[in-house]
DNA sequence: GCGAGATATGACACCGATGTCATGACACCG
DNA sequence: CGGTGTCATGACATCGGTGTCATATCTCGC
């Protein structure tokens, strides 16, 4: 591979010059420039990040790390797969700014993290994003020196830059969207209870149905999700949490899931039991992951996990970070995702209760 | 961050010695060794790759190119995404060799891809792999002096290695198991007539008839896929395909499906026309989309794409070529997928027809 | 016509590793 | 006791760029 020096020298030129032509940073003579262009084009010169690195201390590298790509082999559940999004937007981003990414898995084991982020060291790398699988705690092995660290997806207790995302707002943007439809007995269907994003959407659930003056029934609550990879049994959980409802006396017009998946099971359950999707019973999700809501039959209405802009401002932060513009809070980065509508949640008619109280006010 | 240099005032040696102990390249008196292994903890020392690459001329990396990873973001359409898991499986392979991952993706613009692979000549990658969203034949740009190449899920007419799924085996695989499940009239609703993997396919599913015995019958094939990402135009051709099969007068006792996101269509479909999965209509997709073959209700019998395994192979060819050990032949590389079994199809009795006529022919 | 300043270019050191060669200290052998 | 290896270590050059400083040439104003 040609160096600056052969460049040099079939412009007859020193490599200072060529390197001046390169980097443009002091003037060159009009014709030295073309003949060193001439020369660079004839041999097909290419620069060498490597030793321009070595010079400035500057390797223009970022590290990711990610259980994303390589979830463990037997693990049949794919629903992290969509954080590659994440991975979509930091890439976006710091192609913009000049970086190029270095990537690598843990294969969802933890204990790699150290090594993974050693060949990061050795290859300088300016900073690091890690990436979770789902919004969670972690706890990365002290990092070195000065290396900057971005957590995406995830967040520590020790302060670290961290962006989220904002799972109370988006299931209570959702429920207040549903109300504004007409619904008022909303039951939510969620995840597993021991996870931050059903913890905060639950929240979210609740104080969306209090701002509306409509109080929280905790019969409408029903987690129905295991952590075990057992399908059958988390099938069996849906199959009686949709049965719960379905049997309570003032049965809700319409029933958030936990994520898109429990809701396209819920789509094959409730046909089974003759419930006609919307008109019975509206349905809601959560991820807006396209593959499901956009192929069921109706569409699914679902908020967006907002990974791929999550991607995108961890990224800026790092950005930030590494230019040693002003630290960033402490405080998570909460990024909202938007509603998108399906046919799968009917528009109600305003309620006769609701109109005769209208009618009794106005008369 | 601390030098080789730094290490070696530290341990009061000389650089190469300290170079001696990380490489073990030449003996070290154990004292000597004890205090310089004391000096690079204490110090925090860890190698520069940049500074070893520019000796040696060997970077250690290895560049991705994918549009993979970033569909352009209007595009609703996520089935490229599966082939994430080549990119997996090329991690996991070239994290076996000691190698480091470059990633790049082109964001669905194909113009962008000779950026991409310059910022790889400047970080001296060893070798690239481009990863294509589907099977198809692609025109990169002339490759750069002696950099490997290696094409994923891809090929072109210049002879670059290639990994392909073999998708003619695939789906004969997938109808020589119907034929033995008792399945004789098998309909094929196809992807896009102008895909590879549509002809390839549609060529194993005549083979696989005809090395049986049986005809193949025009009627039973039906492509009803466009590639617009209009999604009302494909439900529309898919239920009109689907009213085609079920209005013929020898109805078929399976279909197959171009893929799992057809097949999931399908299935409101055919529950909406009364028809009962799997007792009266089998059902087969393709891709093995864990995220819809074990979702849907009954779960969905597909045809693996092995992307992991793919990429594993893609990276392993790689890395055959950058050691230089012999170039591997011109053809492609067919990697076939195992078919996974789900409850969409039903075993059907040896049919009665069959019965009589192994019966004439004993008596 | 001459000094000041701008312009154009090159010589040289340096970034952090490692390959090559040299050197000093021993041990072993005849 | 001198010659020949082996072991342990260091001095120095080198990889491919760039920062620093020096030098040569040209232009302008008085």
């Amino acid at each position: 591979m040609a160096t600056i020096y052969d460049v040099a020298k079939v412009a007859n030129v020193s490599p200072k010059t060529v390197s001046r032509v390169l980097n443009g940073d002091a003037p060159v003579g009009e014709k030295t420039r073309k003949a060193v262009q001439a020369a660079i084009k004839e041999l097909g010169y290419v620069p060498s990040i490597a030793a321009r690195a070595m010079r400035s201390n500057k390797s223009g590298l970022v590290g990711l790390i990610t259980g994303a790509i390589s979830l463990s082999p037997q693990q049949t559940d794919t629903a992290g797969l969509p954080d590659l999004f994440i991975v979509q937007g930091i890439q976006k981003a710091l192609e913009a700014s000049g970086k190029t990414l270095l990537i690598s898995d843990t294969g969802g084991r933890m204990d790699r993290v150290p090594g993974l982020m050693r060949t990061f060291e050795e290859h300088r790398v300016e900073g690091i994003i890690y990436v979770a699988e789902h919004h969670k705690k972690v706890a990365l092995p002290p990092m070195m020196t000065d290396t900057k660290l971005v957590l995406a997806n995830c967040y520590d207790d020790r302060g670290t830059p961290a962006v989220l995302p904002n799972d109370y707002e988006g299931q209570k943007m959702l429920v207040q969207a549903l109300i504004a439809k007409g619904h008022h007995r909303i039951a939510y269907i969620s995840l597993n209870e021991t996870l931050d994003a059903t913890r905060l959407r639950t929240a979210g659930y609740c104080d969306a149905l209090q701002d509306a003056g409509l109080g929280v029934d905790p019969a409408l609550i029903i987690p129905a999700d295991l952590d075990s990879s057992d399908i059958d049994a988390e099938v069996q959980l849906l199959w009686d949490a949709i049965d719960r409802v379905l049997k309570l006396a003032d049965r809700p017009t319409v029933i958030c899931f936990g994520n898109d998946r429990m809701a396209m099971r819920a789509y094959g359950i409730l046909r089974s039991r003759g419930v006609s999707l919307p008109d019975e019973l509206s349905v809601a999700g959560y991820d807006n992951h396209r593959m499901i809501t956009q192929t069921l039959y109706p569409t699914l209405t679902s908020v967006e996990l907002p990974y791929a802009a999550m991607g995108v401002r961890a990224a800026q932060i790092l950005g930030a970070l590494i230019r040693g513009d002003a630290a960033p809070s402490n405080e998570p980065l909460l990024i909202s995702g938007p509603l998108h509508w399906g046919n799968s949640v009917l528009t109600r008619p305003t309620p006769l209760t609701q109109l005769s109280s209208l009618g009794r006010k106005t008369r």
